[in-house]
DNA sequence: GCGCCGATTGGCT
DNA sequence: GCCAATCGGCGCC
C-alpha cells in the first residue's frame, strides 16, 4: 500500500532553546492540524517571540500566574492558547527552560492544505486573509482552547521537522500590536512572503 | 464589585 | 483611519 513518507515532529529539545531561536528556526515549517472535519495545514511564515519573565511584554511577566496562562510555565513544546480581545484565539508554543514563560506566537502561514475547510471556517475565499494573523490563523486551524497546555506530540496541531528557511530568507522586525517593548526586534517572517501579517509598510 | 486594558479583527466613515 | 465587539485579569473602591 502507498505510504506517504512521514516527516518526523519537531523533537522536544528544538523548543528547550531561547525563545527567539526557536521563533526564527520555526520559519518554513509546516503546521499540520487535524480536526474532527479535515485535515489542514500551512507552512509558518511569521513568529513573535515572548521572552519571559523579563520581557514586559510576556504574559509571565506583570501577571500572577493564573488558569489563562498556567500553560507558559510548562515544558518547552507545549501549546500556550489563550483568548484575544475576548474573541480570538492566540496559539503559542512554549520555548525555553521550563518555568521561564517564554513562548512563540503563531501570527501566520502560508495556506496549503485543507484550503476549503478554512474558507469555511473563516468565512472568505481570499487566500490572504485565511492565515495572515494570530487570531485568523486559529480560526483557520480550528485552534481554541482545548490545545492549551497540550504537549504538540500528543496533539492535533503538530509542527513537522521539514527544512527550515535559510538565513538570507528571514526578517526581523519590531514585534507588532502590543504597547510595552513593542521595538524589541523579536518579529520574524519570510522575506517577500505575502503571507504574512500586518499593515503595508510594516515589514521592514 | 466596577472599570480599565489588551500579543485582534472587520466594518464603516 | 476610526471604532465596536467581548472576555478575563488586575487594581482599586
Amino acid at each position: 500500500m502507498q505510504r506517504a513518507r512521514r516527516a518526523a515532529l519537531l523533537p522536544v529539545a528544538f523548543f528547550a532553546r531561547p525563545a527567539d531561536q526557536v521563533a526564527r528556526d520555526l520559519l518554513g515549517r509546516l503546521l499540520v492540524v487535524e480536526g474532527a472535519d479535515g485535515r489542514v495545514g500551512g507552512r509558518i511564515v511569521e513568529t513573535e517571540a515572548y521572552l519571559g519573565g523579563e520581557d514586559p511584554a510576556s504574559h509571565a511577566a506583570g501577571l500572577r500566574r493564573n488558569e489563562r496562562n498556567a500553560a507558559i510555565y510548562g515544558p518547552p513544546g507545549t501549546w500556550y492558547v489563550y483568548l484575544s480581545y475576548g474573541m480570538h484565539w492566540c496559539a503559542n508554543l512554549v520555548a525555553g527552560p521550563p518555568g521561564q514563560g517564554a513562548a512563540v506566537l503563531l501570527r501566520a502561514l502560508q495556506p496549503l492544505e485543507g484550503l476549503e475547510l478554512m474558507e469555511r471556517r473563516r468565512g472568505t475565499r481570499i487566500a490572504r486573509l485565511l492565515c495572515a494573523g494570530p487570531g485568523r490563523l486559529c480560526q483557520a486551524l480550528g485552534i481554541d482552547r482545548t490545545l492549551d497546555g497540550v504537549p504538540m506530540r500528543r496533539s492535533p496541531a503538530r509542527v513537522l521537522g521539514v527544512e527550515g528557511l535559510p538565513p538570507g530568507r528571514v526578517r526581523v522586525t519590531p514585534r507588532i500590536g502590543i504597547t510595552k517593548a513593542a521595538d524589541w526586534p523579536l518579529r520574524f517572517l519570510e522575506e517577500g512572503s505575502p503571507w504574512v501579517s500586518g499593515p503595508r509598510g510594516r515589514n521592514d
